[in-house]
DNA sequence: ACAGGTTAGTCAATCGATTAAACTGATTGT
DNA sequence: ACAATCAGTTTAATCGATTGACTAACCTGT
């Protein structure tokens, strides 16, 4: 790789000095309009390159802000992260992307390589386990701020004074489960999440503060991971069961994407969410209109979220407050009401609509 | 901010020199295992950080790798993205993501900014439009190599002399419609991707070798864009029309995005893919084994496409060839055998199986 | 003609780390 | 006993750009 143009070569071409070509390439009033010409001239025909990451070693700050996010794998963190560059590069600034696969080494070890990066900045969806301790790195405890400025998004770590911009999950889980209620479920299970995030805590809560409200008995807890995977498996287990008692009508999934493996399974089973299972997932992603049946699902904010939090990591006076952004309710088409114990109503069902 | 701890002041805690100090943290040998522990210990103490943009100006060599995508509202990018950044981290290297949103001016802008940082690699999944002149940033004409080491992987560029990593998509598209053709089809049609990339442009032409060969007239072509909503539009076009001989009896799509939108589509109007529109995919993402029903697609190989793009990035000696990953059929359940034209068919479906 | 003010640059230090070369003592060989 | 060797550390230059202090040339007004 034969060396770079540097600012040296275009300022020797042009008979001034680097500081001058410095200047005269930020347009400083102190040069001279045609010394600007040539100088603008001469870096475009060497192939000049501006060196970022000398300018920042000299000005002490940087372009480059950090987004960790905990895993790429469930699509619903890419819209994020679609939202988050789109604000940033709005801004000049630029990605560095860490992508922490769910565990908490490899998001200690991107937290400590950004910092030597010398990123300006951080956005952070934090894996799950993530406590104070985790971000000391970061952070040295007995510091009143973090070495550089951190903005947390999705995810809420209620124990670290910084922003974070969140969805309001117990809200999410409250309308989700009214959601089944008002369609006439009385036998609900929450599926997925386990306790593990504040995402997972506050949307079972959320729903379960319903369910209570509204005098039923608590849902059947069916923690597991944010997998299709995992929500084919329930909806098989489910479906096994005789049904009334022993089985639930509404499911209440943690995330849309076991909704759809909830979903992928039921309709394996030759019937369907709205006339077996009804199921309600929450963060409407994208596929969540055009699966088949479209799924019912709580909207999360995700471009509010994106951008609201990059705009917070850029400014100075940010306040260091959890900000909840409300969810709504979408009805698609994987909700129903409950079918009627009546013995007939199995076999009417097959001729109705 | 406050100043951040540098070489020096570990330096001068322990009473050495920088020069001393630098050393000591990269275990040289010259220095003494004594002072070596003294000076670890100092910097762990002071919580020095390193500044690794500053070591890289001196070292002229980066450790950062730009990844440069397309779009990420596909998320069959997304799992190359995962294995490249695996990949990558393996061999001590960070990502520096941009997204270029399917924009040619943003991609020059991306490759810009990735320059001016001094990055050490590019990997770029070319936006659609890219041409030989629209690299002259990367790589000025007349240069016998781009600025910095460049591969590409998943579309190809064919007039750009770079190592390529590429999922086989004459292949592809030639597994893809030999499927249809072997269930007995005979009449069908693609859906997506028009010319303008190569992996639209050799899906394509896969099929139609295929379809000519099998002595079938042509597929009616309906190009659009790459987007769910598409083949859920496409859907409800095929299945207004009536039957043969003016529909298709299979779709061969350009990608799995397409295809999950046109199966939604077929579901919506109360039938099925396998009964009365056969679909088939290309890329098996995650999603395909757990839609409804489960889809039949051909597999890219994501994973090797993106360990060998990384891997080549980083070999010195890699050659500037295409690499073509075999692609595989994947059978699942949106292709069956088209209905007979015997009167009767129509009616005895609904009570078969 | 000369103090005072602009204008258009130049100088030199600096950011934080790396590295070739020089420099100390102490040890070893003859 | 004196040069040669060697380990361990320091010195100083360097990477590429930025920036506050300084200067030379040219005006301007009285």
């Amino acid at each position: 790789m034969n060396r770079r143009v540097t600012l040296r070569n275009v300022a020797e071409e042009v008979g001034v000095t680097v500081a001058t070509a410095s200047m005269a390439l930020r347009a400083h009033p102190r040069i001279s309009s045609a010394t600007t010409a040539r100088i603008l001239e001469a870096a475009e025909r060497l192939g000049y390159i501006y060196n970022r990451a000398a300018a920042n070693l000299r000005q002490t700050r940087s372009s480059l802000v950090a987004v960790c996010v905990s895993d790429l794998s469930n699509p619903v963190f890419n819209e994020f992260l679609v939202h988050l560059e789109d604000e940033l590069r709005a801004h000049g600034k630029q990605v560095f992307l860490g992508i922490a696969r769910d565990d908490l080494t490899l998001q200690r070890q991107f937290l400590q390589t950004a910092l030597e990066q010398g990123v300006g900045g951080l956005l952070l969806l934090a894996v799950r386990g993530t406590t104070r301790a985790e971000l000391s790195g970061l952070w040295p405890e007995g510091q009143p701020k973090p070495l550089v400025p951190t903005v947390l998004f999705s995810r809420a770590l209620d124990d670290v004074a910084l922003p974070q911009f969140i969805n309001d999950d117990v809200e999410a889980g409250r309308l989700a489960a009214q959601c089944l209620i008002d369609h006439g479920h009385r036998r609900l299970a929450w599926v997925g999440g386990g306790q593990q995030t504040s995402t997972a805590r506050n949307r079972q809560a959320g729903a379960e503060l319903a369910i209570a409200a509204a005098g039923l008995p608590p849902p059947e807890l069916l923690h597991g991971p944010t997998l299709r995977q995992f929500g084919l498996e329930v909806a098989h287990q489910l479906l096994a069961r005789p049904e009334a008692p022993e089985r639930p009508t509404g499911a209440i999934c943690f995330s849309d994407l076991i909704a759809f493996g909830l979903v992928a399974g039921i309709m394996q089973s030759n019937t369907d969410p709205a006339s077996s299972l009804s199921v309600i997932g929450c963060d409407d992603m994208e596929e969540a209109r055009f699966s088949y049946p479209p799924l019912t699902t709580i909207a999360v904010d995700k471009a509010s979220i994106g951008r609201l939090a990059a705009q917070s990591l850029l400014d100075p006076d940010a306040r260091p407050e959890q900000v909840l952004l409300p969810p709504r309710l979408v009805l698609r088409a994987t909700v129903g009401r409950p079918r009627t114990d009546a013995p007939l109503s199995h076999f009417l069902h097959h001729f109705s609509t």
